[in-house]
DNA sequence: TTGTATGCGTTATCAC
DNA sequence: GTGATAACGCATACAA
């Protein structure tokens, strides 16, 4: 019966100077059993003084710090919530996620982050390796179509969060804003400003492709001419705007406004635009998505389409938190809703400063 | 002898819907061991045809997905890699971790990302929780000053990689490029353009300040005036940039170029002058750090210094990968060197386009 | 106030 | 080719 006791206690000592100091080394030092040194970190209370004294100084000394995957395994409880993100150079993203973190960490939760890359087939193999890990809960970008996915989520047992696209068949918890809501809100904003000859300059994510539809309904509701719709891979970038807004300009119809789906194709149309003298918004309204920290640096500043990740990332920690501590759900769908942050890139001579903004 | 065995085997049956099915479960429907089904998975071919088969049925009927914190503290490996930076929500920090994460994925590694959010007594919770996972591997930006940090670092027996400020005195390994020589750099750059009177706005935080610091020692050896420096808390934003200015120009001395230790810092300043109508770089110019993706599209296309993200954080991945194969360390410090992109807002009418870099 | 025994899910080792 | 067993580090129930 080789069992631990009956054998040569293993302790740092003889296992390397590389391995890790165990509760096992702890007690050792502090000549204590096992249980103490756990109560010394859970229920110092309990101990006698010297005692927790003697063992606080094991700890030091030996540099512990509880391995996680052993409390994890023990406790069925990993203290981590996975987060699926397109990619991290995107600030809706970045900003969602820290604030997400942020606001995860205050419980002891941390955040483990995978990114897509925008590969379709990236994502399954993801999800599965992330929910190996036994997150306590998980969030996705968008809406998750794949059905292998789904399935996948929807068999973890754990709190899913879609983040970001408000659909009605989400798998468990959305949080996010309609994309077709915010579609339709840029077209006719445009059109209230008196534009007619519509451009969209986007992704063909799914997302977009979305928000464009919407748009182009609501375009042939008010009776506008066809919308000029020009998708390009993600990611996206300012050679990307310039070129495209280039090629609308050389071989593509005549237009009085251009939706980007991102601010850095936006900012590109907008470099484009100044390189050929072409009055921004005089001529061509400009208007972005994201409203990224750089948007009222640019010249003419941006109008954009605000989505508040950080409050995205707020209330997808609050939700987490809610089902961690087993009440019951409140909502299972949250709008955070949008605003159209409007600055000189589709002000009118006369149109005053003006803000207009969706929420369910 | 209460044991599993003699008592009723728990499986996802009746252990509610919400676990996930374990390897016994994946067993008991196959009809097979335990072992057999590890072996499924790690080594195929040493199993009958017809076994691997219904296994493989059973995994997929159950939805099987291996509990990596089992897997971790069985083999003491957790194919994890922790990595700590101030926010996700600075370009070069996404750039460097999204090519990490990349990187290590192709070889089964998951990065776990920490945020300090620049809150200095935060690094040491944070780096205590993260090695509690204990990751295969950890990197921290910038270089470790704290002492507690380093000891924990140290005594972790992890590789460590340093990223981004290559200091002397690295804990174990280092990549990215000196502060110091970026400095000089930035100053002797300006200094060759005919500029006299500098000016520095940059974050108070440590990296900057030796950044600065060299700057200001380059000045007095060209024999230039005094450095006008402003310091201010991270993060920084273009209202704080504007606001810079703003006081500057009100306040301050006059001088004829500023080096922003951010490009939002900078398009902050180009906007102010704008506003003014001071010509950039006709009376003063303007040099950001980062080279963001938005800095070509600022007004006029802004001068910044390029340090290359993605080059760190696969120089990063690289070296850990090495250590984690045992291979002895070729290199224990990466210089990555840093490039001045110059564009309109530092060009002088008659000079040409150029490009000055350093590599160690 | 402190200690002992057991199992979380997995794999290395040995046995058949 | 397949199975039984122990152990990874920790926390809970139960004893003392």
């Amino acid at each position: 019966m080789p069992s631990r006791k009956a054998s040569a206690p293993v302790t740092t000592a003889n296992r390397g100077p590389t391995a890790k100091a165990t509760i096992r080394d702890v007690a050792a030092l502090a000549g204590v059993s096992l249980m103490t040194v756990s109560r010394a970190m859970k229920q110092p209370q309990q101990l006698a003084p010297e005692t927790l004294a003697r063992v606080r100084a094991a700890m030091d000394q030996v540099g512990y710090v509880p391995n996680m995957a052993a409390v994890s395994l023990r406790l069925s409880q990993t203290r981590l919530v996975a987060a699926i993100v397109p990619t991290l150079a995107t600030h809706v993203f970045d900003t969602m996620l820290a604030a997400l973190t942020a606001a995860l960490a205050k419980e002891g939760y941390e955040v483990l982050i995978g990114q897509t890359q925008y590969q379709p087939g990236r994502e399954v193999d993801l999800v599965r390796t992330t929910l190996g890990r036994r997150p306590d809960g998980i969030l996705v970008t968008g809406s998750v179509q794949d059905k292998t996915v789904r399935n996948l989520l929807a068999a973890s047992g754990i709190p899913v969060i879609e983040a970001g696209d408000l659909v009605r068949n989400h798998v468990d918890m959305a949080v996010g804003m309609s994309n077709e809501k915010l579609g339709a809100a840029v077209c006719s904003h445009l059109a209230g400003l008196g534009h007619q000859r519509l451009a969209i300059f986007s992704g063909d994510d799914d997302r977009a492709q979305r928000r464009n539809k919407a748009f182009a309904r609501e375009a042939a509701r008010l009776g506008l001419p066809p919308v000029h719709v020009v998708l390009v891979p993600p990611p996206t970038s300012h050679p990307v705007g310039r070129k495209l807004m280039a090629d609308l300009l050389d071989h593509g119809p005549r237009v009085d406004a251009i939706y980007c789906g991102s601010d850095m194709t936006a900012a590109g149309v907008l470099s484009e635009c100044r390189e050929r003298g072409i009055a921004v918004p005089g001529e061509i309204a400009v208007i972005g998505t994201g409203d990224t920290d750089f948007a009222q640096a640019l010249y003419p500043p941006l109008t954009s389409v605000r989505v508040d990740g950080a409050r995205i990332g707020e209330c997808a920690a609050a939700m987490f938190l809610e089902r961690f501590a087993g009440k019951p759900q409140e909502q299972k769908s949250v709008d955070v809703g949008f605003t159209i942050v409007e600055r000189e890139s589709t002000r009118m001579e006369s149109s005053a400063r003006q803000r207009e903004s969706s929420r369910a």
